[in-house]
RNA sequence: GCGUUCGUAGCUCAGCUGGAUAGAGCGACGGACUUCGAAUCCGUAGGUCGCAGGUUCGACUCCUGCCGGACGCACCA
């Protein structure tokens, strides 16, 4: 549609062009670029709308008669009557476009292109680096997570159907003090217990633990001076701690794999921080023998950020051990070395807007080129009506927990409405209405914004959710799949693409043709939500269609045949969008 | 205090680089299953787009100020 779109914005220059001459008048020539392009609020307007407001002082008349200028202007070129019919509209020149051969070119791209359909080469020959997910060895993931791992894979999806070659990373976060409290609580408390014999997803078991670190007295007390004890322990490599320390990474690691597997979530490439940070140590000392870094009485490596606006920020503690910021430091050297990228996109919650701020401030000042090639895609916290997820207060939602109830609802409507003798799967069918829900949940809104997570009102499987498109596409493939056995009428009958210029089918003809735009859109912006909202429009236009509209029983053949291929494109567009944002395609539910 | 960000219907969210009457879903109310799958469809009610200025032919959209919320400004991660 950005093609059509682009040749009319040019017609429109030249006829703004030729009126000016027509007129007498002097003056730049309107660019295509500079003219506006929009679609009427109602389509019975017109196809595209262009404005002409902004032309008045150019031409001192109104924009009515600027419109009626230019629409007779457009009317008597022939490059333009063989794409469409332009009118006079107020001050508007809209435009019919030609239906018919709008529908034609269309349906046949899509059939042509099939799951390639939508693709674009707008990042062609470009690496992009995606990390995201960055899990604590501490503790399963929680709802956040969630929001975090739907939105770097749809990203990653997003940025390679736009031509890009993406790298998937995840960081563990497998050091630190935090990971110290759960091998103190399970020391003291466990009694040698194991995830098998507590009967625990193992990343479950070492939460539990992280949890317990409270019973004990330092925990408590609020103190954490033996976690901190423990962590010198470790960083200095004492064979017991580093002992226990793998054993319980490796419980809650592979837990978490567990439940990326069940989400649909992979990596192409994973970095631990315990294998990093020491890298970051020696850049910081690197630095500050440069002069770029300073060290204060005592002993901590600062970076002196005033002048840029930002604060003075410690890069190595007194005691010399690494901090946060330090392992981000050597891990994003480390990657461009690995695989030299042109863009790295860190997926990574709004609270650390700032850490990201300064740590690409002292990547670029370490003299690294790339730094401005450092991307932070912030989004939202998820929140509960009673507020923010809090660990200490037993109010996260648990991500395991969440999928096995979604499934278990899911599972519920299958037999509630009598189709587990029908598909062939329901457990099967039931996990991916589940996944279908959450990911669109977590996708249709703007990564930026915080949203709020109610149980109670965001379980429903009803009105603008996953399950919705999931029903549109199986509906499509039933159609199909009755069509292929002979069922209805369209067998006997050809496409007629005449037969799509009807309001009704070309509402869905010009949806079909904005995907490979959404698809760009999306791209640039870095936002499944483009995608989840183009989806779930074009699921409600379909089914709106179809209820008052038969395909297979169609008075005539042609029709029938020709409403069928309307149809599998859109289960097509379906298909190739839903694959963009997760939410598993269905053929049957 | 400083910085970032958000404020659209009772609730959850859309609203394309400023443009023609601000749109959905949920909830409420009323309809539609002997007919391609009712996880659906159709209709009704519901908004001075936080407030006040400014820029503009035109502002939900851009600028400023104020109010309100969230997040950050740790030798935690």
């Amino acid at each position: 549609m950005n093609d059509i779109k682009a040749a009319w914005r040019a017609l429109v220059a030249e006829a703004l062009a030729s009126c000016m001459n027509a007129k007498g008048l002097a003056g730049e020539p309107v660019s295509a670029d500079a003219v506006i392009v929009e679609i009427p609020p109602k389509p019975e307007l017109g196809d595209l709308g262009f404005p002409m407001f902004q032309y008045a002082k150019i031409f001192r008349s109104s924009p009515p008669a600027i419109a009626k200028a230019v629409a007779a202007a457009l009317g008597g070129m022939a490059g333009a009557a063989a794409l469409g019919r332009a009118t006079a509209e107020g001050p508007y020149v809209n435009v019919l476009l030609d239906r018919v051969s709008v529908a034609a070119a269309t349906l046949e791209a899509v059939q042509a292109t099939g799951s390639a359909y939508g693709k674009t080469d707008n990042l062609a020959g470009r690496r992009i680096m995606v990390e995201f997910s960055c899990p604590n060895t501490n503790k399963p993931l929680h709802l956040g997570h969630l929001r975090n791992n739907a939105l770097g894979e749809s990203v990653s999806r997003i940025l390679k159907a736009n031509g890009a070659e993406v790298r998937k990373v995840n960081l563990i976060n497998d050091r630190g003090v935090h990971i110290c409290k759960s091998m103190l609580a399970y020391m003291k408390l466990g009694n040698g217990a194991t995830p098998e014999s507590a009967g625990m997803k193992s990343d479950h078991f070492v939460g539990h633990y992280y949890v317990r670190y409270g019973e004990l007295a330092d925990g408590a007390a609020g103190g954490e001076s033996d976690a901190q004890e423990l962590l010198r322990k470790w960083e200095s490599g004492d064979p017991e701690t580093l002992e226990l320390w793998k054993r319980m990474n490796d419980w809650a690691v592979s837990g978490i794999e567990t439940t990326y597997r069940r989400t649909g979530i992979s990596f192409d490439d994973v970095y631990y921080e315990s294998k990093t940070y020491q890298a970051g140590k020696d850049e910081v000392l690197a630095g500050l023998e440069r002069g770029l870094f300073y060290r204060d009485g005592d002993g901590a490596v600062w970076v002196d950020l005033e002048d840029i606006g930002l604060d003075k920020k410690v890069l190595l503690r007194k005691d010399g051990t690494s901090i946060y910021i330090t392992q981000d430091i050597g891990t994003a050297i480390k990657r461009h070395a690995d695989w030299p990228f042109d863009r790295l996109v860190y997926v990574v919650a709004s609270e650390q807007q700032y850490h990201f701020r300064v740590l690409f401030a002292v990547l670029e000042r370490l003299g690294n080129a790339w730094a401005k090639d450092l991307h932070h895609l912030s989004y939202g916290l998820v929140n509960l009506p009673e507020g923010r997820m809090k660990t200490r207060e037993g109010t996260v939602v648990d991500a395991d927990a969440l999928l096995d109830e979604l499934i278990a609802m899911a599972r519920d409507e299958i037999a509630a409405k009598g189709r587990e003798d029908i598909i062939e799967d329901p457990d099967a069918v039931a996990e991916k209405v589940a996944l279908g829900a959450l990911h669109f949940y977590l996708l249709h809104a703007t990564p930026a914004k915080d949203m709020l997570f109610n149980p109670k009102e965001s379980l429903s499987f009803n009105g603008a959710t996953g399950p919705y498109i999931q029903y549109m596409g199986a509906r499509i493939s039933s159609m199909i799949a009755k069509d292929a056995s002979g069922e209805g009428k369209a067998r006997s009958g050809a496409v007629k693409p005449g037969l799509l210029a009807a309001d009704a089918e070309w509402v869905l003809v010009r949806r079909v043709a904005t995907f490979p735009d959404i698809v760009a859109q999306a791209g640039a912006e870095c936002n499944p939500a483009v995608i989840a909202g183009f989806l779930y429009d074009l699921a409600g236009e379909f089914s709106t269609y179809y209820h008052g509209n038969p395909i297979l029983t169609a008075q005539d053949p042609d029709t029938s045949a020709t409403r069928l291929a309307l149809a599998t494109a859109v289960g097509r567009i379906l298909r190739n969008g839903c694959e963009l944002v997760c939410i598993p395609f269905l053929e049957a539910m």
